[in-house]
DNA sequence: GGCATATAATTGCATTTGCAAATAACTGAC
DNA sequence: GTCAGTTATTTGCAAATGCAATTATATGCC
């Protein structure tokens, strides 16, 4: 019953640690009284892409289905924390942009969850152990990020 | 902008591979005509502990909180994969068995399941990058889990 | 240009999750 | 034995998510 095979025991530690170390970081933030990780993760992305980004390619980003960033981007504009504005050169698409109220909102979270990312995951493992799983990390999101975009 | 703290470069990663792998992976079951993720992980853990188990201490092996737990359970008791049982020493509780068709249906899932792992995940990766995860995990599941016992 | 097909975003409805409260039963102190 | 406090599970309601359309626009082929 227990596997043995180093990939399939290597996914069953991966799930249950995400599910345990997931939890605890949200459970820290809403302690601290802030919004949730998503909130973070769209303020961020629009900040690394200078403020301005579709909403599709935000999805592709975050990891997020098309009507899922939709309704997510519903909730941070009634916030005020970002605009939606049609792109000039095609009517389909929404253009988001962040607010300064936006940025300030992301810049104040950041200090509460690098704590809890710290507290929850960082200080269990060495330096080693975070690049080795970066190296991982890095080889499994090339895998299925390439694989997206062959259409064969 | 971007972190270089070994740490936190590694959540990062961490958890932009979690949501494209398990995305990829439920995606594949589905096509499959496979239940979710969240039922074959009831039946494993249930045929782990001899078919048996409070559940209570299903929600805390599966990191399910106890209301989703108790739903998560009348979905499955719905369909027959188990049934819920008043325990003979404490009537809050109730213990939950596998039945045949439970266990049946594990067996079934089972080689999609694994198929899936290998093509999203476990291909990306040499076994040696598997077994560096499994320690880091292995370090993160237990400081969670005793940060979770100590009651100070 | 006109039409079939593809793409971006959104929406209605059903399912699932989160939160706070309710229910029921146990435990320990007296 | 009784009561205060704790624990296991469940439930009502609100919020978030998944799925299957729908809307609006763009693109390529004739």
């Amino acid at each position: 019953m227990r596997e043995d095979d180093p990939g399939l025991r290597a996914w069953s530690h991966f799930l249950g640690a995400h599910a345990l170390a997931l939890r605890a970081v949200e459970a820290r933030l809403k302690a601290a009284g802030q919004p949730p990780l998503a909130w973070y993760d769209v303020l961020l992305e629009l900040e690394r892409a200078d403020g301005r980004l579709r909403i599709g390619e935000l999805g592709d980003r975050l990891v997020v289905e098309p009507y899922n960033m939709t309704r997510l981007v519903d909730r941070l504009e009634k916030e005020k924390l970002l605009r939606r504005e049609p792109a000039e050169d095609d009517a389909r698409v929404a253009v988001v942009t962040i607010t300064d109220k936006g940025k300030e909102l992301r810049r104040s979270i950041w200090p509460h969850y690098r704590r809890a990312i710290r507290e929850v995951f960082a200080d269990a493992i060495t330096d080693a152990d975070a690049d080795a799983m970066v190296r991982a990390m890095k080889k499994v999101i090339a895998h299925l990020r390439e694989a997206r975009t062959d259409a064969s």
